[in-house]
DNA sequence: TCAATAGTTCGGTAGTTAACGAACTATTGA
DNA sequence: TCAATAGTTCGTTAACTACCGAACTATTGA
């Protein structure tokens, strides 16, 4: 299988993990990946074709903030959490508890 | 002068705030802001058209980032650090010390 | 009153992104 | 070996975004 390419720590840059992460859709994935740890695309209830997702989950790989493992077919997603923390301390906590309340700071659909 | 669309707290949306601040521009326009106060336009030391500036400015107010009022010929902009923290706690500190630490952040120009 | 100043809006262009289905690769289990 | 499964890549379309200069609005100070 193909190489998948990783940034490193150093490489994490602010501006494009914010913009990876301010989409709801990529939003959901982290907030999914946070909640219920590890696993793989298969798992992710999205309403959208499984290329889309796989989109966004190379979106979300190449900003440095999830780590994709391959596990026979499967793709299995992690964040970065250590990573991130080292590089913007307290960002991702924030993002996630607000995604997380159950305010509706999400978009009208 | 035109009336400016500043959005209620609860209208301001996590995704729209995480793209707002995900261009190297705008995060230099609120990391301004939030170190020397409130300012007018004038003040900015950006290298892009006063068109764009403005692109930008609006593109801040409008995802409920910063507050724009008048005076006389000028608009006096300000953070909304009250309602960010209110609706996000902690997001705009964990965004603003990682953009103000000396961390190479942006993106190479 | 009127020129200067501060900022906005408009029209256009070029580049980016999200979305999809179809075709592809890679791995496993029968 | 081979069908099924998991996920990626490709080609396309539509929508959005950054950017600019030109023209505009609004306010002040002479």
């Amino acid at each position: 299988m193909k190489l998948l390419h990783h940034p490193d720590r150093d490489a994490i840059m602010l501006p494009t993990v914010l913009h990876a992460l301010s989409d709801p859709i990529r939003l959901q994935i982290v907030s999914q990946i946070h909640k219920d740890g590890e696993q793989a695309c298969k798992k992710f209830e999205v309403s959208i074709a499984k290329s889309t997702f796989s989109q966004h989950v190379r979106t979300l790989r190449e900003a440095g903030i999830t780590h994709t493992r391959a596990v026979g077919t499967h793709r299995l997603l992690s964040l970065r959490t250590e990573d991130l923390n080292a590089r913007f301390p307290g960002l991702l906590d924030a993002v996630l508890s607000s995604y997380e309340s159950n305010d509706p700071n999400i978009q009208p659909t």
